[in-house]
DNA sequence: TAGGGTTCTTGGAACGCTCCAATGCCTGAG
DNA sequence: CTCAGGCATTGGAGCGTTCCAAGAACCCTA
């Protein structure tokens, strides 16, 4: 069977639903509603356009589409330049579930930097007048964040990574729960016969932080454990760490839960300075599973984010919310898992 | 002065470029010139209808541009899944950097994500076929990658973060010089009195492994110190990297340097269960400043990669390349940096 | 055989923009 | 005063798709 000039092996551009309908002898609007639609034709209808479909190699053009259905099948992600001096943020396991499951539903995501100097709200009200995409993933969400309001006042679809941590709850989203983390840290501590277990966390007033803190906190009240005077805070900062964790380990602590890696090495630093061995005079526990944990002698023991798990739920609460913009919001806490190495053996004697 | 019912702020839908054109008396191609050919407006004419565009809050819809420019203004970036075990790739800091430079230049990063189980190329075909894209940059690229080729085939602009390193040689790449990374810090090592100077590389085969050993021969060879026996090769695993640098430690080397901050580790490793301090005893060099490598005790010293760098030559290149499609290929080098930290210090005596 | 309800298919328009070719206007030379 | 020639602006069409409403074909019942 000769092939007749308009296949997609032909040279001349890119085949178009209009020639495939002329091919397939039907109306270029029943080629879309194989496409689209497939029970409204007749099985041997869509069976013979799905065929010419496949012959001629033809793919609808997105932009086309896009304007005519005014869905870009995009989703915004702002990604915000990686704050030099942490640890890293691991945010590519992030982006990487979130890209996995967007494709697998038909998006894709659409990567945009605020410019510096800037509220960060640009980005996003750039790419809405734009008509760029259907609905923002926002990360690093924190205290006082203005986008979440401010989307939701424009009607755009959104969901964060991150819950909201003042009273005022707007629109969905994932979070880990942090508090769930650190409990089970003080339970795997106390099972190996820890007691004065102390914490390590950031200051006051950070909505992740607190919530760490208080994970601790409740599981050492559980246990009947004292709290006082094993609680001190630093910022995110190796060397502010050491210094600020000196206090827990003269008070005589045999453990320690740090609200993130960073504040466990400060840790694993303050142990060496006094001729002591991290895992061994003291046990410690990280948090964030960084790549950085495994590699540690003793390997750190740290409570890892599913972050997988919550690219996926990302996705599937901003579709959720772009199907029904009026649905009452959903909340989902994933569990983090306690990845246990060296720096917790159980206790000798 | 009364607003006209179709004002930005009327709620009557989005403007468009035809809103515009009535409301400033022009024809809608004039509008279209004045945002695309202001050149083409007379001085009071391109005020005028400016003036309109601004008080009606108008900007294009970007799905009309694409339609009808059959430009999307997009950049695909295959993410491949970290593998894990391995050090933080540090690509949010490439990706960054990507998408801010895309931005600047009226462009956006679009995400994909290659399907567990492929060769990888369906994405990339998939946004081709769907017209989604302009170009790619493609990241992790190595020997016997198929993409390179597969892309010039079919006529597709990107850019590699990455040179080929097989003998065939196709279109723009930007990379980082890891040879004169391996020198530098050699060189480094030589001013502070070290001579036997060891290298422990990747198995032979991955080009940038090899390119990071010819550096530092080269640099040995220079300083007439001898390469014979101060080799040895590792994969990228901190426990094999510790087993496979005992040789290299009882041959006497005062110094190593490590073609990876994972392979530095194994050193770290290894001296330590010789009850040796790194840095004290044995000076170690890594390559690529992940973030572990500030937060070690001692902090490791090692080779930057400009990331952010590579990421604005990247979107450079590819940016030329669509202007010019036949233009001869265009290959970047950049010079990493040497980030001295404690594990370098001055020899003793 | 005609009527009424499905089921399947179609034609035309529209989405919002930019391309192309053509128009009108103005200036200055013949 | 006319006409070439440059400049500024316009009209119409088209990019490739899907929406809408209407048309054709079909089947069953009266």
């Amino acid at each position: 069977m000769p092939r007749s000039p308009d296949t997609a092996s032909s040279k001349a551009g890119p085949v178009t639903l209009a020639m495939v309908a002329r091919r397939a002898g039907v109306s270029p609007q029943t080629v879309s509603n194989a496409l689209n639609s497939p029970g409204l034709l007749r099985p041997e209808t869509l069976e013979r356009v799905r065929r010419t479909i496949d012959e001629m190699g033809y793919r609808p053009h997105r932009a086309a589409q896009t304007l005519r259905t005014r869905s870009s099948k995009l989703i915004g992600y702002g990604i915000r330049p990686t704050p030099p001096g942490t640890l890293a943020p691991v945010m590519d396991r992030f982006l990487h579930a979130l890209s996995q499951t967007a494709d697998e539903a038909g998006y894709r995501i659409l990567l945009f930097a605020s410019p510096p100097g800037t509220t960060g709200l640009e980005g996003y009200e750039e790419l809405i007048d734009l008509h760029s995409v259907d609905g923002f993933v926002l990360s690093g969400t924190d205290r006082g964040d203005q986008r979440q309001a401010w989307l939701a006042k424009r009607g755009v679809p959104f969901v964060g990574f991150g819950r909201m941590w003042s009273s005022r709850q707007i629109g969905d989203w994932a979070d880990v729960d942090g508090a769930s983390g650190t409990d089970a840290a003080v339970e795997h501590l106390v099972g190996l016969g820890h007691r004065k277990i102390a914490f390590l966390g950031w200051p006051r007033g950070s909505g992740v932080g607190d919530d760490r803190a208080e994970g601790w906190q409740r599981a050492m009240r559980r246990h009947g454990l004292p709290v006082r005077g094993r609680h001190a805070r630093s910022v995110d900062d190796i060397e502010a760490a050491r210094a600020a964790v000196e206090p827990l380990l003269d008070a005589g602590a045999t453990a320690v839960v740090a609200a993130s890696d960073t504040l466990a090495l400060g840790c694993y630093r303050a142990l060496r300075e006094r001729q002591a061995v991290p895992g061994r005079d003291v046990a410690v526990v990280g948090f964030d599973d960084s790549p950085t944990a495994a590699l540690l002698s003793p390997g750190l023991s740290t409570v890892a984010q599913p972050l997988e798990a919550v690219g996926r739920e990302c996705v599937r609460l901003l579709l959720a919310r772009m199907a029904a913009p009026d649905a009452p919001p959903e909340r989902v806490l994933l569990e983090p898992s306690l990845v246990v190495r060296d720096s917790t053996p159980a206790l000798a004697g």
